[in-house]
DNA sequence: AGCACGCCGACT
DNA sequence: GTCGGCGTGCTC
């Protein structure tokens, strides 16, 4: 008799090891496969896994092992897919099945569906194929069309593509309206004239894809393209992840969860504004999808694009070194100006309301007195005005006059915001906005009964009614993750500024991604300086490339020709090397400040960085977890030169939701060093754990390669 | 992770 | 006597 076949599956658990279990060919009427998706019996209950080895030995007891249940109707995962997660579970020291796994849609996910799957897959494809979905096509730009620079551009591209099956990273660097959504779109579509390419397009977030979506259609009305993002419902999703990695679809369009899907004909890709922060993901498995891009590309032999107006340092450096190819826009396209910077110094007392002033509100005004200007010019050259501010809510916080009483949440060490009433809550409240709790307002001090509570700080809706207040006249829209949340969608918000409903709109960061709006005159950022002194060191590298991105918003090109918008920021350090920069549209400047910031203090990109995270009841049992992972490094001699494991700390924001967290940084010179000091790390508190929870103090743990905030 | 097994305290 | 607390160990 021949012996029985083996074969190893990973499941969606922290465990490191996979599981032997017996494949019966008769039964399940197919060879096993690497990459097959499994249902089998795991303790008492039945799981999902994939398959990632077959023979016919196993370390276990062979008439112990339980076998294969059955099989989902799916081709297995292609030998590319499965070298990506692999590589992703290495690199970020995450255990394989809970990499892989997490990847496959629901629909995938139940067994019980695997059966009738056929059909209903058969059946949805024909649906859109007899309706095909009429979306409006816009922003198509054909190659004569582009400028001089941009056919230039276009031109290195193709080099860079025209021999088969090299990798190629190329980063395209331009500022908004300069046109490099025309250049790679037009490069994409030598790429897709393969009949069998597949492109894959990534974005940072959805709000960005319905105005790319569009777009993309205009240049590809005859291809296959499908979306992969978290707002695509999950039926869809399942569908369009099918469609990809049977190679069915060619373009591939969706945000950071859409680059772990397989792809087997994958002939190029795109990183649209790759230095964004929401391309790392922050819960279960850590990882960066540009960074896995560029590992991908680079596997699989194939060009990858990374587009921005303010690179990422690591990408900047990684072109002025030639590691990159790099092509540079320097133009705006289609005739518009680059808009005027204006810092308003706020320790200035000349940019505020002296008690003489005819035009002095009667209130105590949150706005200078030269931003209040320049809106109400605006508003008589007919133009929208956006005013930005990060901060969601009323107030930030809430305090008694009398006492020292602030409303901290009780569970965790930050303030609750005060929200007035409005659509989403019937009243006023005070929400914490790290742990979800909402808590109606104090009428008294809860401390010592005083009835005059006061507000400190102000969030978008205090500016909305301070500036509904000051221009009555004026129509305002008031544009965060609340507004948005309650009334209508985000989208029908944009139409509203699109359609010119509105004068001022008042809004989070939210109002700056992606959207190009044509008739807005002026940008105000106000309260910028937050993010100007925090503790995490890429907070200015963020902080600029933001107030780049929301000058872009000013200053696009109107029907008329140009126009140049004006950007007032309100500061108390006009003099920081932020703004400075920014003044003079100085891109590479400013990195090339940055970069010798880092050099000069060893933090990444010339350095390598990771965190492991504790969390557990109490902040000491945290830090004296951590502590001991740093006294067992040392201890067996592995903290060598190069490398350095910094003491425990609390986390900025050490208490959420009750559990006290901790972090440990960890900083090597070399990414070799880094990942074997990892490795060790990973073993030792596996060994010690159950899950990733320590048996002593019960301490839950998770290593992050690469963090964007320390 | 999720779940069963197991060994000690305060309840019908 | 037993219900249930969570420490410990296992899942092929």
């Amino acid at each position: 008799m021949a012996p029985p076949i083996v074969v190893q599956v990973v499941v969606d658990k922290p465990l490191a090891q996979g599981f032997d279990y017996l494949w019966d060919s008769e039964r399940l009427g197919s060879a096993p496969a690497i990459g097959q998706l499994v249902e089998l019996p795991f303790g008492r209950s039945n799981l999902i896994g994939i398959i990632i080895k077959v023979g016919t030995h196993s370390d276990f007891e062979i008439d112990k092992l339980k076998s294969i249940s059955s099989l989902a109707p799916l081709p297995p995962l292609d030998p590319a897919a499965l070298r990506l997660i692999n590589f992703a579970s290495q690199y970020y020291i995450h255990g394989l099945g809970e990499t892989i796994i997490p990847t496959i849609p629901q629909m995938w996910k139940k067994p019980e569906n695997w059966e009738k799957i056929p059909q209903k897959l058969i059946a949805a494809l024909d649906k859109k194929k007899k309706n095909p979905q009429q979306e409006p096509s816009e922003g198509f730009i054909k190659e004569v069309d582009l400028n001089v620079e941009q056919k230039q551009a276009l031109e290195k591209l193709r080099q860079c593509s025209s021999n088969k099956k090299e990798f190629k990273a190329v980063l395209l660097q331009g500022q908004t309206g300069s046109g490099k959504t025309a250049v790679f779109l037009n490069w994409l579509s030598e790429v897709l004239d393969d009949a069998h390419a597949q492109v894959l397009l990534l974005v940072p977030e959805i709000n960005l894809t319905p105005q790319l979506e569009r777009r993309v259609r205009a240049y590809f009305p005859d291809k296959k393209m499908v979306l992969l993002h978290s707002g695509v419902t999950e039926k869809e999703r399942g569908i369009a992840w099918y469609e990809a990695m049977t190679g069915k679809a060619q373009i591939i369009l969706g945000t950071r969860l859409a680059a772990l899907t397989p792809l087997p004909n994958l002939c190029a890709i795109v990183v649209d504004e790759e230095h964004d922060p929401s391309y790392k993901q922050q819960d279960g498995i850590r990882y960066s999808a540009r960074d896995l891009s560029v590992w991908r590309a680079h596997d699989v032999k194939v060009p990858i694009l990374l587009s921005s107006a303010t690179p990422s340092l690591e990408t900047w450096l990684a072109a002025k070194a030639g590691r990159y190819e790099y092509i540079r826009l320097d133009q705006r396209a289609q005739g518009a100006s680059l808009p005027r910077v204006h810092l308003i110094n706020t320790r200035d007392p000349q940019s505020h309301y002296s008690p003489g002033d005819v035009e002095k509100p009667q209130s105590k005004s949150l706005i200078t007195k030269t931003l209040a200007k320049a809106i109400s010019k605006n508003l008589e050259d007919k133009k929208q005005s956006l005013i930005l501010i990060n901060r969601r809510g009323y107030a930030p916080v809430l305090s008694c006059s009398a006492c020292r009483w602030l409303s901290q949440c009780q569970q965790c060490s930050s303030y609750m915001v005060m929200h007035k009433a409005g659509a989403l809550t019937k009243k006023s409240v005070l929400s914490c906005h790290h742990c979800g709790l909402v808590k109606s307002i104090p009428s008294h001090c809860p401390d010592c009964g005083n009835a005059d509570l006061k507000t400190l700080g102000q969030g978008t809706q205090k500016i909305e009614d301070a500036i509904e207040e000051m221009w009555s006249g004026a129509r305002v829209l008031r544009v965060d993750t609340d507004s948005s949340r309650s009334s209508k969608g985000a989208e029908e918000l944009f139409q509203e500024i699109h359609q010119g409903k509105v004068d001022i709109v008042v809004g989070t960061q939210m109002i700056a991604k992606g959207h190009d709006y044509q008739n807005i005159g002026l940008v105000a950022v106000l309260d910028a300086d937050g993010r100007l002194f925090s503790q995490d060191f890429r907070a200015a590298e963020r902080l600029f490339a933001q107030l780049v991105q929301v000058a872009g918003r000013a200053g696009r090109s109107g029907k008329e020709g140009q126009v140049s918008g004006d950007i007032y920021i309100e500061t108390q350090y006009p003099e920081s090397a932020v703004f400075q920069y920014l003044l003079r549209h100085d891109v590479d400047g400013f990195l090339s400040h940055t970069a010798g910031e880092r050099k000069e203090a060893g933090l990444p990109p010339f350095s390598y960085q990771a965190l492991v995270h504790a969390e557990a009841k109490s902040l000491d049992k945290a830090i004296q977890f951590l502590g001991a992972l740093k006294a067992e490094l040392k201890s067996k001699g592995l903290i060598s030169i190069g490398l350095r494991v910094y003491d425990p700390v609390p986390k900025a924001v050490m208490r959420v939701a009750g559990t006290e967290r901790a972090q440990l940084l960890i900083e090597a010179d070399g990414r070799k060093q880094l990942q074997e000091i990892l490795e060790f790390v990973d073993r030792e508190l596996r060994a010690n754990s159950q899950g990733r929870i320590s048996k002593i103090a019960r301490v839950r743990w998770l290593i992050e390669r690469d963090p964007i905030a320390i």
